[in-house]
DNA sequence: ACAGCCATGTAACTCGTTACATGATTAC
DNA sequence: GTAATCATGTAACGAGTTACATGGCTGT
């Protein structure tokens, strides 16, 4: 049990299990809609649960079945174990610079195929996308208060706010660059 | 032939071989690491021969073999056909947003579990690894030169340079938060 | 002679996705 | 009653990786 090294998805995951509560597999996959999703990925429904399977067979989460009126749900919490491992990998040295899979700076590059007129375009329509991601974010900051529970989320969802207004700015000049 | 999607990673190579020249499976690896990868992946080595093979397949590329004293290259161009169906996919309208994998930022999200001296040392160490991804990129972009044939390829990396330099300052202001 | 780069591929594997399947509870 | 949401999984597949295998050419 325990053996072996893991995914990062799986340690983001056992990391959303470490500020204490007991979570469903349903409730894992919404907080990571909420959150990771930003800065990492949004895992799909059935990887998450069977992430955390695999977690409860290395002892890192446990697996509650939960007897509810008729249904029965399977609550997760994270073990000591869990904990010390999750500890273990996140003071480990980060290894893998941040990957941007940024399809737009993609076309973007190739646009000598497609022309100036394309390029803006491209840009215009990356604008409107960024602000609305922008305000999803906003909203997830907000839900997270200002309570010392949630400071670290907080401070890196005002990480993302703010690369996403910088990037909003970059495009715009990008764009007045492909005005002439 | 020609039939069915292509994932987006066939489209950035094809996306190399736009700019005119006929390159070997090996020299569009090279431009991928110098380019691709800071916008997109660099795609291993294996990925590259494989993926050539199919878009020769399909004829979006020819591939020739060309005869050296003793060694065989085999050289690879893209085709009319090749063009006309990158441009068709550079000028449909950009599905997914960018996504971010960001280990640095995944680390900080759990910051509560390690406590703010591993948090700092985390922006530290990240800070050190954006001056090295940005001389990096700055050599690229010197490379690339003002002449109109990679005016987009330099746009691009100016945008990158100016991700870098806002990465910077945003963790740098982050760092100096968990001061306190 | 030897190291390092150029060059090309195959095989096994992992991560993660989509599609499929099922059913209970809740709000309107 | 019926639609949306909560809840849990399995199966098939795809994209991309690492490990393995091979060999020529180039500079010292």
């Amino acid at each position: 049990m325990s053996q072996g090294e893991l995914p990062a998805t799986s340690y983001a995951l056992l990391g959303l299990l470490s500020f204490g509560q007991e979570l469903t597999g349903y409730e894992v996959k919404q907080w990571a809609d909420a959150t990771l999703r930003f800065y990492w990925v949004a895992p799909a429904m059935s990887q998450v649960y069977s992430d955390l399977g695999r977690l409860a067979e290395r002892g890192l989460v446990t697996a509650r079945d939960e007897e509810g009126a008729g249904r029965t749900v399977r609550r997760y919490r994270i073990t000591d174990q869990g904990l010390a491992r999750l500890r273990a990998w996140l003071v480990e040295p980060v290894d893998d610079f941040p990957v941007l899979k940024h399809p737009v700076a993609l076309k973007l590059l190739l646009g000598h195929v497609t022309g100036a007129a394309a390029a803006r375009d491209l840009l215009d329509r990356y604008a409107d996308a960024l602000d609305a991601q922008r305000a999803n974010l906003q909203k997830v900051r907000d839900g997270l208060g200002d309570d010392a529970t949630f400071a670290y989320p907080a401070l890196v969802a005002e990480w993302g706010l703010a690369y996403y207004a910088s990037e909003g700015a970059i495009a715009a000049r990008l764009r007045d660059r492909l005005e002439s």
